[in-house]
DNA sequence: GCCAACGTTGGC
DNA sequence: GCCAACGTTGGC
């Protein structure tokens, strides 16, 4: 039989810095922010279905002027409803959302330690970061599986500087 | 179920 | 501000 694709470990996360900076999430009750928003199905996926608590977050500013990783963070909670859907004045309000069947979910993040800033454009001159996710043309997910392989090689780089 | 229109994302 | 990519919507 062929064994079935583990459960990724890590995954890399979204986040405009102008919205949640690394620098916020740490500066945050408990270093602990929920990572409300998500509006994409397949993000949402990974959430609930694949996410446990203690994965290793790598959290990306996403949407300014120098997008890359910004630190490290863990997941933090399983996935419950998201608040912001049911809020009317919330940008992420959904009005056809209902509390007997929620569309949308986070989980919470917490923040372990801010980096370096780990740019695009480095990560793109690294062979051992060719096959991530996010560097492929034209990568709208906000929330995407890390590999054990390229999970290590990001994170020894970065606490190694 | 198809597909065009539309809105959003996100790097540059 | 531009534009490529892509997800969602809604008419048919």
């Amino acid at each position: 039989m062929p064994s079935p694709t583990p459960r990724p470990r890590h995954w890399l996360m979204k986040s405009e810095p102008d919205e949640c900076s690394i620098d916020d999430a740490l500066a945050a009750p408990g270093a602990t922010v929920p990572w409300t928003g998500v509006r994409n199905y397949q993000a949402r996926n990974f959430m609930r279905d694949a996410m446990r608590v203690g994965d290793g977050v790598l959290f990306y500013h996403s949407g300014c002027a120098q997008p890359g990783v910004a630190g490290i963070a863990e997941v933090a909670s399983q996935a419950c409803p998201d608040a912001t859907q049911f809020d009317p004045a919330s940008p992420y309000f959904d009005p056809a959302s209902t509390q007997d069947s929620p569309r949308w979910l986070n989980v919470d993040v917490r923040a372990l330690r801010k980096t370096r800033l780990l740019t695009l454009a480095e990560m793109r001159s690294h062979p051992e970061l060719a096959q991530m996710q996010v560097l492929r043309k034209g990568n709208r997910l906000s929330i995407m599986p890390v590999t054990d392989e390229e999970w290590r090689f990001i994170v020894d780089g970065l606490l190694g500087d």
